[in-house]
Parts: C-alpha cells; sequence; structure tokens
DNA sequence: CTGACATATCAGCCTAGCCGGATACTATGC
DNA sequence: GCATAGTATCCGGCTAGGCTGATATGTCAG
C-alpha cells in the first residue's frame, strides 16, 4: 500500500529501540509494589529501609525496585553515608499517573482482570462484552 | 498507624484494588506489540486483520492483544458483520503516551536495560545516573 | 579492627504473560 | 444445507520478572 503520508501519527518513536524504551518505560509502572514506592516518596524522600516498613516486603526487593524506578526515570536517589533516599524526579510523574487514572476510571471493570480472560468471564460475567455459551 | 492524616497524597485509589487495577492498566502500555497497535489504530479504525499485517504478528495474538487493549480502556471495537475495527476510545490516550515520551527522554539510557541490570552495570558502568539537564 | 547497620546484588524458585499453531465460533454467500 | 472468511479462544512451550533468603559492599561507632 503506498501511503501518501506516512502513516505514523508521531506518537511513537520512529525506531524500534525507542519503542522498547517506551514500553520497558510504562512498565516501570506496571506492578503495584512500584506504584506504592512511588506514591511514597513523592511528597518526601524516603530512605530505603522506610520503604521496605511501608511497602513490607523484602529489602532486597524493594531495593530493585526502586532502582528499577530510578533507571527509568521516575525517581531520583541522594546518597548519604549508609543511608539512600529516593525521591520523585519530576512532577509531570504525578501527572501522568493521575492522568493514566482519570482514563482507567473510564471502565475499570474489565480492566481488573484484563489479561485473566479465563477467570473474568466466567467470575463476574460483565455482560457487554463475553457471552459464554 | 496513627497518622494525623491519611498518608496518601491522593497518588493511587486508597483501595489495594484500584492499585491493582491501575497497575495492569499501565502494564497494557508495556509492551511493543500493544504500543504499536496503539497507534495504528490511533487516527483511524482498523480490522483485526488489517493489525495482524501490520505488526506481523499471528491473527490470535494480536487479537489478544486488542481485546487486551479493549479491556483497559485504550480501544473501543466496533463490529460489522464478519469484521472487527478497533480505534482509540480516547484522545487522551495520545496525551497519555506523549507526557510519557516526554518524561522517558530525561534518561532513557538507563531505562533502555532496566531490569537487565546485570548486563547493564557490567556494559556501560553509569555512575552519573541522575543528571537533571 | 571489629561489630552493627544500611543498602545492593546474587541464587533459586515460581507465576504471569508472550509466542505460534490449532481450533471454535459467527457471518456471509452460494 | 455447505464452504469460506474474519475473529476469538485454547494449548503447550518458553522467557521475563516477581518473590524470599543469603551474601557482598560500604559506612559509621566504639
Amino acid at each position: 500500500m503506498a501511503e501518501p503520508f506516512p502513516i505514523s501519527t508521531g506518537l511513537l518513536p520512529d525506531n524500534d529501540a525507542g519503542i522498547g524504551v517506551l514500553a520497558k518505560f510504562f512498565g516501570g509502572l506496571g506492578d503495584v509494589t512500584r506504584l506504592r514506592l512511588l506514591e511514597f516518596v513523592l511528597p518526601a524522600e524516603h530512605s530505603v529501609s522506610e520503604c521496605v516498613a511501608h511497602v513490607g516486603l523484602s529489602q532486597g526487593r524493594v531495593s530493585t525496585h526502586l532502582r528499577c524506578l530510578a533507571d527509568c526515570g521516575y525517581v531520583q536517589v541522594r546518597r548519604a553515608g549508609r543511608h539512600a533516599y529516593y525521591r520523585v524526579a519530576d512532577p509531570r510523574v504525578a501527572q501522568l499517573v493521575r492522568l493514566a487514572q482519570s482514563l482507567a476510571a473510564r471502565n475499570g471493570g474489565a480492566l481488573a482482570t484484563c489479561l485473566s480472560l479465563d477467570e473474568a468471564s466466567a467470575a463476574e460475567g460483565h455482560s457487554p462484552r463475553s457471552l459464554p455459551g
């Protein structure tokens, strides 16, 4: 098909690597623990131990999650002595999350189960989509 | 926990289920194929077969991805005869993606490897992670 | 120097989710 | 009725990434 204009809407980067990076970026928020950590370090910086106490997971796991958030650019780390203090790096992070919530609020129901489709239709039976025979 | 005010910054839903939904929502965009499909059905609706041709994966897989995007609320489906036409449901979806890109652009480098930490630190040795421009 | 503390990384396990390919369902056309 | 096209779902295989617990690195106190 000869397109008169490039198909791209400019929504995504024009190279595969860039799209992969963007996917990783969204994936960074695709985990309940990381969302909780992000919220925790939004209003004020917190040490790793404080984060561990907040989310209730093992220290090693929390450290890895925080590093992931930092690598994604969601949070910054400030090191002082034995401590590492994490905080949200950019106010637009909160904006991003809020925008997502306003979108997610639109349906919500189906989303809760999204990829667990089997149980979804069986358990809840949300009518409009799937009708089991 | 006797907090004078709730710890919450209002960033996240106040219930676990809501946070899980939000995580799923972000996870919906945490996949290269789904990002490509989303861009594809942004300017105009497209049938499943067209989407298959566009991303080059198996028909079954593409159908599942589209359903995931629909369950997340990113796209709508219009059924006509044997065809199913998908399109982006809400202009804010594009806004969300663009906002994410402007954030991801800040670092990008570390993000590319994010959770593949072993190779990352070995290959690059990226010490100056956070340098706001 | 030694022990305690804070954080980061490693090793092993296990589930979620991606994949192609096969199959089932539905609408159209003959 | 039957055949075919378009879509949705199921099945088995595989990898990414979550988890705990153990260990390594680095910092401060005595």
